[in-house]
RNA sequence: UCCUGAGUAGCUCAAUCGGUAGAGCAUCCGGCUGUUAACCGGAGGGUUGUAGGUUCAAGUCCUACCUCAGGAG
């Protein structure tokens, strides 16, 4: 089956619900991608992914490419194989580590020269270089090498990392179109907008990549720093210059109520590294907020991290134990971790297609935020 | 009983010629947004075994005692 996306119905309050079809399966939007930058999910199975409720993972270029190698992947028979992951994927194109490795990085109109982190190497890679290490691996989803700048970033240095963006948008769709048939699947390129915090240049960028005639839209270059009030002004100026028929895709978003507020401005795809991170870290989401795992009140709290969670961690095991497993170190605290804290998101979204699905998605926000709280990051009730 | 060595933060140890006590770990608390992150940051914590002495000044030098370790008998 080909790429396609299935509108399937706006709720009153902006909210969408629709499909995302590929040749390793749907992926039902609202959706939240779990990432494996290196081709793993830290500390989960591809089973341990299917259970937490994942239906598309997130890997990326710029990581793969330096170790293994997109020739090794190639042979392996491509990601899906290597990493025994049939499901979609989506690779980042490695714009996001022109900014996050920005003292290792040389940027100009050609292209990005990296250092590597890990050996120091030099490596230049080019849009068109990007596509074609991202046909090797073989993802669903590719994303167009773009210029995500800093934050702080003045005007004129927003104008050119989107012009640049735009620029790049043009030659990657020229290395074989934004749908690319290959090994007898079909992988498209999805477009990023880029423009910081400034409207006209989000507008500008929307107009520029969309012309390009994508199968589906990147927001990029959002929360690196900027207001928490900009990020949805921005989310909701991009959402509205983008065509409805097609998936859009908040990058790097976020935490649980970041979310919320995207889904109920028109975005359909979401990835970051909190929930997976953060677990590792000893901090999980719950529906009730934030809970640390490390601190002192849960030494004799034998209730789950979540009572309203159905994962394995929730159904098996204590705060308490959780705790004591994070204080001496050992690892299964951060895979139990992290299994509860991706089954909560992967869970959240769920929840969020059944009430658009519904169209009661607004009074359900008001529900989500008497119980989370506003803030998103109270310490849950204490025993 | 004698000889030698050692007693400094909860633990393991630093501290120059005598100059006004630090670190790692542990504890407690933060942070983490297209992963350079099982990571990073902060805080609390001391009558330097006890009692004297020398000195402007003692963790440091002297005396006695206490405790521990090793050795001798």
């Amino acid at each position: 089956m080909p790429f396609d996306f299935n509108l399937i119905s706006v709720d009153p309050a902006g909210a969408r619900l629709g499909r995302i079809s590929t040749d390793h399966g749907a992926v039902d939007t609202p959706a939240f991608m779990p990432v494996g930058t290196q081709g793993t999910v830290k500390t989960m199975s591809s089973r341990d992914l299917r259970e937490a409720g994942a239906s598309i993972i997130l890997a990326n270029t710029y990581h793969l490419y330096l170790r293994p190698g997109e020739k090794i992947i190639e042979e392996a028979g491509g990601i899906h194989r290597f990493m025994s992951w049939d499901g979609p994927v989506l690779t980042d194109s490695g714009g996001f580590q022109v900014l996050s490795l920005a003292d290792l990085t040389r940027i100009g109109d050609d292209g990005v020269e990296f250092k590597s982190h890990l050996d120091g190497s030099t490596h230049f890679l080019t849009p068109e270089r990007v596509v074609e290490i991202q046909l090797s691996i073989g993802s669903d989803v590719m994303m167009v090498l773009d210029h995500c700048a800093s934050y702080p970033c003045d005007h004129p240095a927003a104008a050119e990392a989107a012009a640049r963006t735009a620029l790049w948008a043009r030659r990657s769709a020229s290395v074989g179109g934004t749908r690319i048939v290959r090994g007898g699947c079909e992988r498209v390129l999805f477009g990023i907008v880029q423009g910081s915090v400034y409207p006209d240049l989000r507008e500008r960028s929307c107009r520029e990549i969309t012309a390009l005639d994508f199968p589906g839209y990147a927001i990029g270059g959002l929360s690196v720093g900027e207001p928490k009030a900009e990020t949805l002004e921005m989310v909701e100026l991009t959402a509205r210059c983008l065509p409805a028929e097609r998936p859009r895709y908040l990058m790097g978003v976020g935490f649980p109520e970041d979310i919320v507020e995207g889904v109920a401005r028109g975005v359909d795809l979401f990835d970051c590294v909190l929930p997976t991170r953060n677990a590792r870290n000893g901090t999980v989401f719950t529906s009730e907020g934030k809970l640390v795992l490390k601190n002192a009140v849960y030494a004799r709290d034998f209730r789950p991290l979540d009572s309203r969670c159905g994962c394995e961690t929730c159904r098996t095991y204590s705060r308490a134990y959780l705790r004591h497993l994070f204080n001496t170190g050992e690892m299964l605290g951060p895979r139990l971790a992290t299994i509860h804290s991706l089954y909560f998101y992967l869970h959240l979204l769920e929840e969020m297609r059944q009430v658009i699905r519904e169209q009661r998605f607004e009074r359900w926000r008001e529900e989500f935020y008497r119980r989370y709280g506003r803030s998103g990051t109270k310490i849950v009730s204490r025993p």
